[in-house]
DNA sequence: CGTGTCTGCCC
DNA sequence: ATTCTGC
DNA sequence: GCAGAATGGGCAGACACG
């Protein structure tokens, strides 16, 4: 027998995570293997599942970044302790304060030195808003609906700004003293390189404005050529995601800001919104349709019929920006909320005008979002069959999660994926539909009328239909559904899909087709352009397009009659080989 | 150098 | 992103 | 009510491998 290896050290496995990370070139994988290999050997007990995750997936054994931020402080505090132990208040007013310290300047550069040389107490003076660091951006909770919303706001109630929710992404913009733009992704990544628009538009509108600050915003693409129509966030993903210069950028973008953290610096996140507004305005007074903007929105007074007078919340275009009187803030704000989706918007945020500053990292009850997919009777979903899924990971690794759901073309006789499906299901859910799926209706391999891009490791025969909710409709280069009407090889797919229920009253053959699928990703207001793809047949409908006044629509429920005899045909295939294995 | 796969980041 | 579960 | 975990679609870019 072979001399146990020496134990693993922090130094040591430390090191060796970065050799495998720093690992390139020809045999990289299999030199990369041999060092996880000599970890794992080295491994005792408890250790080899802490290394295995922390390979395999962010280290999730119940530890999160907050946690460990919060032990940093119980420690430093641990550490500065003058006479005897710390009680338990003073350990978890320092892991508050480190806590906070972090969402204001989330810098281990900054914190650490302060906790070790003075301890927890003066984090406060030191981790300060400060243009240049990322601040972890204020987040909003989900109603579902304008009702829901304004009763979750309560009685503080009041004056509440509707605001449109864009579909781009977040990005916190930064500009100091020295005038010297950061731009700063939704999770604090520094994007500055890949967006020199940006950058050249905020300096451009803040002359004569705020010399130093950081705005909130929202980037979207936008189609200038066509009267500044919003365009879908899969556009904007298109963009580079390294440095470029402004003249290599393909997909143009407006600059939608909402809210204002420092202004001069001066930090005004302890201030209301209606006078972080008033701020914001004042830091860029030289905005541009197009390009940068500020989110449109809409005040309404929860309170009874308006007839107060607001109005000193600006919208950038000449709409009324304040409610009608002898209006509900109820009926003004659901109607904004169709004028949002008709102007390619994903709904509406409300926020409290009057009470609470920017809580950074929170999600905090002050900012709610409506979606269109929360709301009853603006939903859309599609009845789609199980074919297939995967063994599950962590808690879920004795059930089949996530699970391969498609939809039914009567005329190809085929099941074509629309996308995979993990959220949504309770636990007693997963260990009945493994059991059944997995067991009772699991065959060998893909009937050969599945049409999918995805390899599962477990097929099932088609045997049930499920109700799945989603965001909007996508163009797949992986799911095949209705491939073939939107364009040639390419597929539709969900955005966010989740599960809502078994639907006990259809079976396979009468699951969403592509005719219904084609018709909801039509009626989208914003799409992915698919008229530039080659011999996209189009069932005559590819330039319906735009404008959607008419919203409203309810799939699911009474559908379609699914005439089409589907046998259940007995050459079941053996596995194909083709497929990748799983894990 | 071109292709296929994986990673990391948006939502 | 969304959702469920356990504290 | 919050933290934590498990994962959705999809893209560009990095990389390995032939």
């Amino acid at each position: 027998m072979l001399a146990r290896p020496a134990p693993l050290t922090i130094r040591g496995v430390y090191s060796t995570l970065r050799k495998i990370a720093l690992e390139k070139g020809s045999g990289s994988g299999a030199r990369r293997q041999g060092l996880v290999l000599s970890l794992l050997r080295s491994a005792r007990e408890e250790e080899t599942r802490f290394i295995v995750r922390m390979l395999v997936q962010n280290l999730r054994v119940g530890a999160n970044w907050r946690s460990v931020i919060g032990a940093l402080g119980r420690a430093a505090a641990l550490h500065h302790a003058k006479d005897g132990l710390p009680t338990k208040k003073q350990l978890e007013i320092a892991e508050a304060a480190t806590v906070e310290a972090f969402h204001l300047c989330p810098s281990l550069d900054v914190l650490v030195p302060v906790l070790l040389e003075t301890g927890p107490s003066e984090l406060g003076s030191v981790c300060t808003l400060r243009p240049g660091v990322p601040v972890k951006p204020m987040l909003a909770k989900a109603a579902e609906g304008i009702t829901d919303a304004l009763s979750a706001m309560g009685t503080t109630g009041g004056a509440v700004l509707g605001e449109y929710k864009y579909d781009g992404q977040r990005a916190q913009i930064h500009v100091t003293n020295e005038r010297k733009v950061s731009i700063f992704s939704r999770n604090g990544e520094n994007r500055t390189d890949s967006f020199p628009d940006v950058a050249e538009v905020i300096l451009e509108a803040s002359v004569g404005g705020a010399t130093s600050f950081i705005v909130d915003a929202e980037l979207v693409a936008i189609d200038r050529a066509n009267g500044n129509r919003l365009k879908a966030f899969q556009e904007l993903s298109t963009r580079a995601r390294g440095a470029v210069t402004s003249a290599e950028i393909t997909v143009e973008v407006a600059i939608f800001v909402f809210d204002i953290l420092i202004a001069d610096g001066q930090p005004v996140i302890e201030k209301t919104l209606r006078e972080r507004r008033k701020i914001l305005q004042q830091a860029l007074p030289l905005l541009a349709p197009g390009r940068i903007e500020l989110a449109r929105c809409l005040e309404v007074n929860t309170q009874a019929k308006a007839n107060i007078s607001v109005g000193q919340i600006p919208a950038i275009d000449n709409r009324a920006s304040v409610q009608p009187k002898d209006e509900t803030a109820e009926a003004v704000l659901q109607e904004f909320l169709l004028t949002s989706f008709a102007d390619g918007a994903e709904g509406l945020m409300l926020k409290q005008l009057d009470a609470g500053g920017y809580q950074p990292s929170k999600r905090s009850e002050s900012w709610l979002k409506v979606k269109r997919d929360y709301c009853e009777g603006l939903r859309d979903s599609l009845d789609l069959v199980p074919i297939g899924g995967w063994h599950g990971n962590g808690r879920k690794a004795k059930w089949l999660s996530p699970f391969l759901l498609a939809a039914w073309d009567p005329v190809n006789e085929e099941f074509q994926s629309v996308c995979r499906v993990m959220s949504g299901f309770t636990d007693q859910f997963y260990a009945e539909a493994t059991e059944r799926l997995g067991r009772r209706h699991r065959i060998d391999g893909p009937k050969p009328y599945y049409v999918t891009g995805e390899c599962c490791s477990v097929w099932f025969e088609p045997a049930e239909v499920w109700e799945i909710r989603g965001a909007d409709l996508t163009i797949s280069p992986v799911h095949k559904a209705a491939r073939g009407h939107l364009h040639p090889e390419k597929g539709v797919s969900m955005r966010f899909p989740r599960f809502i229920r078994v639907r006990d009253d259809k079976r396979p053959q009468d699951a969403s087709t592509p005719e219904v699928i084609v018709d909801l990703f039509n009626r989208q207001t914003r799409k992915v352009d698919t008229r530039g793809a080659p011999a996209a047949q189009a069932l005559g409908n590819l330039n319906s397009s735009s404008g959607a006044a008419q919203e409203d629509l309810v799939e699911d429920g009474a559908e379609d009659d699914g005439e089409s005899a589907f046998e259940d045909d007995s050459d079941s295939e053996p596995g194909d080989e083709a497929c990748g294995q799983e894990t």
